[in-house]
This record gives C-alpha cells, sequence and structure tokens, in this order.
DNA sequence: GATTTACACTAGCGCTTGCTTGGTTGACCC
DNA sequence: GGGTCAACCAAGCAAGCGCTAGTGTAAATC
C-alpha cells in the first residue's frame, strides 16, 4: 500500500480514473470498472490507493495543479495591462480542457463527493486558482474596463467559464484564444 | 402502482426527494434513505413511483417546470424593451432559486442520471426553456445593448447564472432583482 | 353489507458494492 | 543465491443496494 507516493505508474492510473469519472460520475464508478480500464484485478487497485476516495483526491489535485500552473504561465508570459491579462487568464482556462479535459471536469463536478479531510487539503489549492482570478478581475474594475461589483463579476465570470464544459468541444472550429476574446469582448466597454 | 398520476401525496414525496438528492447526490441517495425522509417504508415507495429513476424523473420534471411558468411570468410582466427583458429572465431565474431551489438544482446536476426515455419526454421542456433565453438575448443583440456572438453569448449567460446556484444565498442580503441589475449593468453597454 | 381502492407494512431475494486476505511473480541487490 | 520489494492475482466477506411478494387496514364506493 504505497499511500502517498507519486509514482509514474500511479500518474497514469490516476488519469485513466478521471476518464471513467468524467463518463460515469464518481459514484457510479465501481473499483472493477476502473481496475478493468486500467488492465488490473480489482484487488490489485488498493495496492496504488488506500480506498476510493483517495483515487478522487489524486484526480482532483492533478486537474487543479495543471489548471494553476497554466494559468501562472499564462499570466507570465502576456502584457501586464489588464485587458491582456482578463483575456490570458481566460484563454488558460479553456486550454486546460484541451490539455487535461477529464481531471479538470471532476475537480469542476465531483468536489462535492471528497470527504473532509481532502477537501480541507485540496482546498488551498482552489483558492490560489481562485485568486489569480480576483485579482485579475480587480485590475480591471480598477482600469475601468469592466464595471460592477467585485465579488459578483468574478462569480459571474467564473460561472461563464466552468459553464464552457459542458458546451465547449476543444477539437470544434473555435480555438480557446478565438473564445476568450469573445468572452473578454462580451464584458468589456469600448470607453473606458 | 400509481404510475402516472399526480395526487398532492405524490408532489409531496417529490419534493422531499429533492432535498435528498440536493444533499446527498441523486447515486449516493437510496431508497432506503428517502422513504425515511418520508415517514415510510421503503417498499412503500413503490406504491407511489415505479422505481428510483421515475422519482428523479418526477423532480425534474417539476423543477424545469416551475423555472418555465416563473420565467414566462415574468416576461409577460415587464416592459417590451430589450433591457427590461432581459432583466426579467435573469431575475426569474434567481427567483426560482428562491420558490424551488432543490428542485431546480436537481435538474442542473441530475440531468446526466436519467434513462434515455425520461430525457427524451424532458428535454422538450428544457428546449422551452432555454428557447425563451435564446430569444430574449436575439432581442438584447439585435438593439445593441449587448454585443457578441449569438450563440456564445447566450452561452455565456446561462453559465454565469446556472453557477448562482453554488455560491447565491437567497436568504442573504441581495435580492434576486438587485443581483439581476448587476449582471445586466455588466454585460450592457451605456451607449447602445 | 360487500367490494374496491389507496396506502402502508413485513420480510427478504438476488445482486453489487468497496475492500481484505493470503499468496505468487519477476526484477533488482548485496 | 538468499533477501527485498513493488506489482499483481484469486477468492471472497460483510454490508448495502433496488426492488418484489404478499398481507393488513381504513376509507370510499357500490
Amino acid at each position: 500500500m504505497n499511500v502517498m507516493n507519486d509514482s509514474p505508474r500511479r500518474k497514469e492510473l490516476t488519469r485513466q480514473a478521471a476518464q471513467l469519472f468524467v463518463q460515469e460520475g464518481f459514484d457510479r464508478t465501481t473499483v472493477r470498472m476502473l481496475a478493468q480500464e486500467m488492465g488490473i484485478k480489482s484487488g490489485s487497485l488498493f495496492h496504488h490507493f488506500r480506498d476510493k476516495q483517495e483515487i478522487l483526491a489524486a484526480v482532483i489535485e492533478e486537474g487543479t495543479e495543471n489548471a494553476l500552473g497554466i494559468a501562472r504561465a499564462a499570466l507570465d508570459d502576456c502584457d501586464s495591462d489588464p485587458a491582456s491579462r482578463l483575456h490570458a487568464m481566460a484563454r488558460a482556462h479553456l486550454e486546460t480542457l484541451l490539455t487535461d479535459r477529464n481531471a479538470h471536469v471532476v475537480a469542476l463536478y465531483e468536489w462535492r463527493r471528497l470527504d473532509a479531510p481532502a477537501r480541507a487539503h485540496l482546498s488551498h489549492l482552489r483558492d490560489a486558482y481562485e485568486a489569480l482570478w480576483e485579482e485579475v478581475i480587480d485590475d480591471a474594475l480598477a482600469a475601468g474596463l469592466i464595471r460592477g461589483d467585485r465579488f459578483l463579476v468574478s462569480r459571474f465570470v467564473m460561472g461563464a467559464l466552468n459553464w464552457t464544459v459542458r458546451w465547449y468541444d476543444p477539437d470544434g472550429e473555435r480555438t480557446p484564444d478565438e473564445l476568450a476574446g469573445e468572452l473578454v469582448a462580451m464584458l468589456t466597454h469600448p470607453a473606458g
């Protein structure tokens, strides 16, 4: 029972678990389904993870870390004006759906299935991601690029973006960059 | 086995089921939990519903019908200019969280758990609700009140609003009317 | 007064669930 | 060449699952 290692094998199993969690939902995914997807027997699964909950925690941890990493890189790479930063964050969010869709979707929609200890541990990661957003939105508000209440605007924007997992097809015609542009255009006002 | 009646008793049971589905999720809610919440034994439950699936369908049907009714009434009661209609729709959406939160939340987040026949039957209701939104957004676009792609704007707005179930407290300080105002202010542009 | 209906009960069947146990395999190591 | 170790397997346990069968009963209907 390798409780808390991050062997490459475990990473790969986590990736496959994410896929099933998205397809079926966490509760409907049985350990036997997971094992079959991984090409092992159900008992062997518990050599890598303490229990089913820990698999979910591993998936969500990876999804959130990935999103955080992409967002930070995007902010580092873009111009420092509020409009560019807003665009960069939106694009980064959509790009996570491209590079690691499954884990990100699980992080969004199966959060409630985490038990209390796992939730406590992972909420720091999540807070860090949301903090990035609030900072960018604060700057945009201060620059008069968008208008409204700080709290509400960030909630509305996060909602619009998180909802994209229900309809956005990353292999479709619109690139994350284009889509981010549309969102920013909708939000911002021409005469700052 | 009253397969398709809508007795007051069944209505009340449906309401209680919605509460549990929100708290625990559909898959984690057992028929025994449902029965206990309803004050009966688990076997008696199947006098009112054919199976567990039918309980979910009943909850979602009621939630969507409620949202549709409130939205239609709001459109009938408001001024006919695009801004008023947009505001009315947003307010109506938030008011459903006030009058029938549980059923509405279940309709949003447990849709995938419906089996194929139930989904086919209920998707008409859902389409009717979304059609109202698209009509209102079309008018707002035509009037130059908001800008952007028709498809994308409606998805973004629906996302922002549907996300409210995760943070909005209808008993809190902000009324649905105020919140709808903030959303419209964020979206619309002063000089049409 | 007899029959039907609506609603509830008890008891449990057949199956699946997450997880455990005890043991095997093959690669690597001093 | 004995020891270690991660990785896996076969078998199955205890609990819980959705659901059914058969029965009781009070009120409504004939």
